[in-house]
RNA sequence: GCUCCUGUGGUGUAGUCCGGCUAAGCAUACUGCCCUCUCAAGGCAGUGAUCUCGGGUUCAAAUCCCGACGGGAGCACCA
């Protein structure tokens, strides 16, 4: 043993004794010294003892002397450690150079968007940007039967909403001629065949890992059935299959299907073409073809990255980096139509702008704003572990955005009367809000007033208590109405401080307060609270979506001049 | 049933690939204080996790290996 590495481990012993007040200990330095010398590694016996012996050394010397020895000897101990830096949004990508990366969002065009596909939307844009790389919007639309004009529009709306730009607009129905291409591709180097099984037929051989006589069919068989998939086959008669492996494990693998024979009118191209790719197939195509360097999708999709690949490879095309990440639901709010659907149908839900529901359009109207949406879900990460996250959470990011901008408004429910015998004056002006300049607003008064009646409860006749930017108000007389007396007296501690409204002129409207649609997998009768509040004729002026702070009760955005919705507390 | 993914405070996550720095970072929630003519926002402080469990490897395990258990997904001519 040097005397150099003596040395070293007096060193360490001493740091940490310094900065444990004065005592250290063996194991620590020992792990100290393995991890920055690594050399010693094999030689762990030995060097414990050396540190054993040193360290009672060191934890014999006095806490000055310990500093002394330090100042002398090791000042460079004395210098503040810099703190790592934690890394800010997501993870580095695999493979991804600067300036090269391209994603997509291949949304299908069957649904309202919702708070999955601002997740997926979100990932992937964020990706290019990071990389200053290029973001593709495909609509993958290769199910006539599902496809719909009015949710792609949706889908549109719903991502401009969140202020997600794209490079590139595309739908993935635009490449069905290089589809066929890639398809005849397959079958002329033997990797795809015409499967005319009956459907129980081929699900049963999945399941038992059988090998499908079709597939026995040469070349020329093949092409003849091809061909006869665009004419003479009926839907269900016939699909082209990929040549997998019917023993994998991966059920995927086990032949899936590449065409199939839809004769369904599509929305965009018509009775242009009824032979579809499947999922599988237009993914892989496109995403190769396309130039996507990483794709991102949720986590249901996962057993599919080997397929995809294996085309790829039958085709010898370029493949893109797949990665996954867990589905995003909020607790008690699925996002799934057929949950939705039948409450919808029910009447149970209003539509699929519904404040109690996880859509985009639900979720804009109830007055959460998309930075809040974007800071959230990156704030989720990239995990594949199950997310159920609960709403609060989006809330408290929303707050943040929309405390700022928020005008302060009175409001008040379940109103009770209270009149004022000598009010000095007939009008106040009320900023708009506590720290930003948004203005103010006057408002006129008379001796009538109303105040909440959970307010009211708690009030004693006798007492005082504070109208909000008015005065101190001693309670002279209480029997369902108040009556009050206006005091001089401004302290505003240890006064119960309210929120009040004149009833001269107070505005009636109704908010809508979403609570949880379901609650232990049962539909919560309650998810609605519809609460009448009598508030400032100001409410009047303001714009529709407007985010408003109604005092002492949350923040709520004006859907209509008669309705607002409760966004959070 | 078979296959795959996953399991860190009340909650959501970072760290796990490449084991090591006095039993774990951040956010949220909660509690207290400060600020405040709001129960908001802002500021400060605090509570709270032996990293699902059990074995193993190692001087050293949240991290590697094996097993159990919990959660999710797939087994469509949907995407």
């Amino acid at each position: 043993m040097n005397e150099e590495v003596r040395k070293e481990i007096r060193k360490i012993a001493l740091q940490n004794a310094f900065e444990h007040e004065g005592k250290t200990q063996d194991k620590i330095v020992l792990v100290k010294i393995l991890s920055t010398k690594p050399e010693f590694r094999t030689k762990v016996k030995e060097i414990g003892e050396v540190i054993t012996e040193i360290v009672n050394q060191v934890n014999q010397i006095s806490f000055d002397g310990q500093r002394k020895e330090i100042e002398e000897n090791f000042p460079e101990i004395l210098i503040p450690k810099e703190k790592i830096e934690e890394r800010e949004g997501l993870p580095p990508l695999e493979g991804a150079q600067q300036g090269k990366v391209v994603t997509r969002f291949p949304p299908e065009p069957n649904g309202y968007p919702h708070i999955g596909h601002a997740k997926a939307a979100i990932i992937n844009a964020e990706y290019a940007k990071m990389y200053d790389g290029k973001f593709i919007l495909r609509m993958d639309d290769t199910n006539p039967e599902a496809e719909r004009m009015e949710y792609h529009a949706a889908i549109k709306v719903g991502l401009d909403w969140l202020g997600i730009k794209f490079d590139v607009i595309k739908n993935t129905s635009d490449d069905m001629e290089l589809f066929y291409k890639k398809g005849i591709e397959l079958i002329n180097s033997g990797k795809a065949y015409v499967c005319t099984c009956k459907r129980d037929n081929i699900s049963n051989n999945r399941r038992e890992r059988k090998v499908c006589k079709c597939s026995l069919g040469d070349i020329k068989h093949n092409i003849q059935g091809w061909e006869k998939m665009f004419e003479k086959f009926k839907p269900g008669d016939a699909i082209l299959r990929f040549r997998g492996d019917m023993k994998a494990d991966n059920a995927v693998m086990r032949d899936p299907v590449l065409f199939r024979i839809i004769d369904e009118k599509h929305y965009t191209l018509g009775n242009k073409y009824r032979v579809w790719p499947s999922y599988d197939f237009a993914v892989a195509i496109e995403d190769s073809n396309d130039g996507i360097t990483h794709a991102f999708r949720s986590k249901e999709f996962e057993l599919r990255k080997e397929l995809i690949d294996a085309i790829l490879d039958a085709l010898g095309m370029r493949k893109p980096h797949q990665g996954f990440f867990s589905r995003l639901e909020f607790k008690g709010m699925p996002v799934s139509k057929r949950i939705l659907k039948p409450l919808i149908e029910e009447g149970k839900v209003s539509w699929y702008d519904d404040p109690r529901l996880p859509t985009l359009e639900s979720l804009r109207r109830r007055g959460i704003k998309p930075e809040a949406i974007r800071k959230f879900i990156l704030s989720l990460g990239l995990t594949k572990a199950n997310t159920l996250a609960p709403f609060d959470a989006l809330e408290s990011f929303n707050r943040k955005f929309v405390d700022a901008n928020s005008i302060r408004l009175y409001m008040v429910s379940k109103p009770i009367k209270l009149r004022i015998k000598n009010l000095p004056f007939s009008f106040v002006e009320i900023p708009n809000h506590p720290i930003k300049d948004m203005g103010k607003r006057k408002i006129d008064l008379d001796e009538n007033f109303y105040i909440s009646g959970e307010d009211a409860k708690n009030i004693k006749e006798g007492t005082s208590i504070r109208l909000l930017a008015l005065g101190n108000i001693m309670i002279s007389k209480m029997n369902g109405e108040l009556e009050g007396e206006f005091v001089k007296n401004d302290s505003t501690v240890d006064i119960q401080k309210i929120q009040w409204v004149p009833q001269k002129n107070a505005h009636v409207i109704k908010i809508l307060i979403p609570k949880q649609l379901f609650i232990d997998e049962k539909f919560n009768e309650d998810s609605l609270e519809e609460l009448v509040a009598y508030t400032e004729p100001h409410y009047l002026q303001l714009k529709e979506g407007e985010e408003i702070q109604f005092v002492r009760f949350g923040y709520c955005r004006k859907d209509s001049q008669n309705q607002a919705i409760f966004s959070h507390k």
